[in-house]
DNA sequence: ACGGGAAAGTGAACGGCGTTCATTTTCCGG
DNA sequence: CCGGAAAATGAACGCCGTTCACTTTCCCGT
């Protein structure tokens, strides 16, 4: 296991904020450094090129939106989950649109990570199957049809075509959330007929 | 109406087929002047800047993309629609994924030139409905769902989440396009025929 | 037919970018 | 306290988008 050194993650951690605040063309090589209190080669002592920096960048995103997902410790059990789920992912991606964007579309693959975002869905959703809340079948298939559900919806909201007042936005988010989980909800007849293979 | 000079029609060309091949960081001043013949400077005799240029291109993707969602004229109008139709858009962002990000997701907002892929998806849903293969409502809401599915599906599928091998591939699309139209379809109609077996 | 003015193209230059490299500075264990 | 490793430096390279004064090209009114 790398050592995990203290000057990466300052550097991480920098660029992270930068890449926050400013997006991908703000995040420069010179003003990482600055932001650490360097020039900017030496950054090279720590980092390949700017594409490992970027790497860790999304790494950070992944989980900071894992985190956000992630569904309060209080919440009381007999509520359903998959709603308020959905509602804490939009947030996020009203919140911080660049990081949003950046850990759903950057990497080639989505982290493996306990602590990544694709984990945490996957669970949540596991847990509403359990409750009854899905139908039963293959989380990994749920969460995927879920995710694509709320990147789309936010892609749409990108580009301005929900409304921009609030109440009706929400609104909107919501009617489209609810065809999503009615296209996982329980059956009222046999829905799939794939599932056994992948578990 | 402006004149639609023809130098214009050439560097928006020249630009489009650079994105397709090599995206937005081969996409270069210097090489789109390079395939007309001509200096970098002298873009800006026709451009203001490069995003103008890039907005063109975003244009030209737009439509070619909607020409591929187009539903083909000899289609047998009893057939179904809607699967057919996310078969075509999941083919063009395989085909051409460059040119998918950049339709799906550059502009501030979707085009709404009548050649644009907003009218063309919103008018299939349109006809989906007056045939009862989706509920009647809002053709734009419905639109919007499916639209949202389909990115949704895209992104991840290259987050590489999906599987590589063609058939199941194809079936896990169909599984998640299912679950979307089955939020759509209508309450109590006879559960989406036929399903989707792949492999 | 031609002169002149507008349109188009040029080449050099600017500052900023990512990246490299030889050199210098800093740090720390024996 | 010293010597070598690690870290930081500054200059440089090539590419980027963009600007500007200048030249070339084209065409229209006389």
């Amino acid at each position: 296991m790398s050592k995990l050194h203290l000057p990466h993650i300052q550097i991480a951690s920098a660029a992270f904020h930068i890449y926050a605040a400013e997006g991908p063309k703000g995040m420069t090589m010179r003003k990482i450094a600055a932001a650490v209190g360097v020039r900017a080669s030496a950054l090279y002592r720590h980092f390949r090129n700017k594409d490992a920096i970027l790497d860790a960048v999304a790494d950070a995103a992944d989980v900071a939106l894992a985190q956000k997902l992630q569904a309060p410790a209080k919440q009381n059990p007999k509520k359903r989950r998959m709603k308020p789920l959905i509602g804490r992912a939009l947030d996020f991606a009203v919140e911080q649109p660049k990081l949003f964007r950046l850990a759903t579309s950057h990497r080639p693959r989505w982290s493996d990570a306990a602590t990544g975002a694709k984990n945490i869905l996957t669970s949540e959703v596991r847990q509403a199957m359990e409750k009854g809340e899905l139908a039963q079948g293959d989380a990994k298939g749920h969460a995927r049809s879920l995710w694509a559900q709320i990147c789309g919806l936010v892609s749409i909201r990108e580009r301005g075509d929900l409304p921009d007042n609030r109440g009706e936005l929400r609104g909107a988010w919501f009617q489209t959330a609810q065809a999503v989980v009615a296209g996982l909800a329980p059956p009222l007849r046999a829905a799939t007929s794939r599932s056994a293979a992948a578990a």
